[in-house]
DNA sequence: AATTAATATTGTACTTTGTACACTAAGTGA
DNA sequence: TCACTTAGTGTACAAAGTACAATATTAATT
């Protein structure tokens, strides 16, 4: 190896696949491009990596330029690196994702001018996007069906309070399969992460429901325990 | 966006942590590195990543240019993209694991000198490995022991006949704790994806143990319904 | 041939978790 | 007060996990 690393013209991006849930929907965050290749397409946000930022610094600080959101926890999931995927060159993409909740009803506003506007898109019609986004979606989703399966991780997806009936009604979207009312509530209250309010449901011209909130202190210590074997 | 992608002094690299066990320990493979930085260090075989390549076509041959292994599935893991990793420059590395049989005792011979020489070292003794590689090492450990715990994927590592006995050894190796016996055979036989042979071991000074095979097709079968939740 | 030493092999009782399944309770609005 | 809509609940069974110790087999030794 000589002293200096060889110089290729490759460059890495991160891209992001942030799901929402709204209305009893799954949801994604997509941009619509205002630049080329793929000119007004819908595209997860992305962007390229800087010389002196990690890959996750530059995942966060995309993300806002993009979208306006700050502060998401993201997790890496996967590493894109096909010679053709992107047509002006050799990129390579660090794939993010994260869960959040839309009930805070943060305005989605790009703050440069690479994107033309931020949205959500419910995932089950979402149009063919750019580059290989749409495989990168698709290893979120699979992503994420696994992890909910053995980890009580929704709760990042709702608002703070919540019924049971919508605590179910995300793991079905997310699942994509209907799940038994009364196994469903026992499992979710077996694991001991679920606290109870004084407080009911408003709003609805029926019985409401009991509120209920995610124990994060409780849900640490299960998960550590989980963790070790 | 330009028309052309921006050039920065930065590449991609992919790191490999390949597990193999034998007599009883864990082990990896590591290489002896012949180029500065880090000459003469024990380091994770890897390498740069050419211009047409893409990150697996990669990783698989700097596997065999380094230690003259072919032909091992790899799965990446996870993307290290710290700033500061390389001394010389910007370089993101991919990572990949492996696990494999070390019976067939395969000549590890470097075919390029970027190594001095290939060796597998028991995990439970390494020395600090160049770069960022020991932080890799214990992010593929970790991975590999949560993979263990809910797929019974260690037969990779085993010779193709085995003893129940030997496969045990095996977990507790990755596990890094005492199982069962009974509970663990129990357990295993359950699966259904071991087939009993008409054979014994062989050359031990006692009750000599019954030899078993991984039985491939009924694995993918069990592997496929778990994955479809 | 008998003994020793080392590991292989086996079962049971209990606990925990998952699963299938349907009725009553409560609140709203007409 | 009635009709409608969703909330809330329990039981029996099956499957999987866990704690725990005695007997069987083989090779080596005497």
């Amino acid at each position: 190896m000589k002293d200096k690393l060889p110089i290729f013209e490759s460059v890495f991006s991160t891209d992001c696949v942030i799901f929402g849930f709204d209305k009893g929907e799954l949801k994604i965050l997509l941009i619509e491009r205002n630049e080329e290749p793929y000119k007004d397409w819908l595209a997860l946000p992305g962007y390229l990596v800087e010389q002196q930022e990690s890959i996750d610094e530059a995942a966060a600080r995309i993300l806002y330029e993009l979208t306006g959101l700050r502060g998401i926890f993201m997790e890496q999931f996967y590493t894109f690196g096909e010679v053709k995927r992107h047509p002006q060159g050799r990129v390579i993409t660090v794939a993010y994702f994260a869960m959040i909740r839309l009930s805070g009803a943060r305005e989605l506003k790009p703050v440069t001018n690479y994107a033309k506007k931020a949205i959500w898109h419910p995932v089950d019609s979402l149009p063919e996007l750019a580059f290989d986004h749409s495989a990168i979606f698709n290893k979120a989703l699979q992503k994420i069906k696994r992890k909910i399966a053995y980890q009580p991780i929704a709760f990042e997806l709702l608002p703070e309070k919540f019924t049971l009936t919508q605590l179910q009604s995300l793991y079905e979207a997310v699942l994509n399969k209907k799940l038994d009312k009364r196994n469903f509530r026992k499992k979710m209250l077996n694991y001991g992460i679920l606290k109870e309010l004084d407080e009911k449901q408003k709003g609805v011209s029926y019985r409401a429901a009991k509120l209920y909130k995610f124990d994060k202190r409780k849900y640490a210590k299960l998960f550590k325990n989980e963790l070790s074997f």
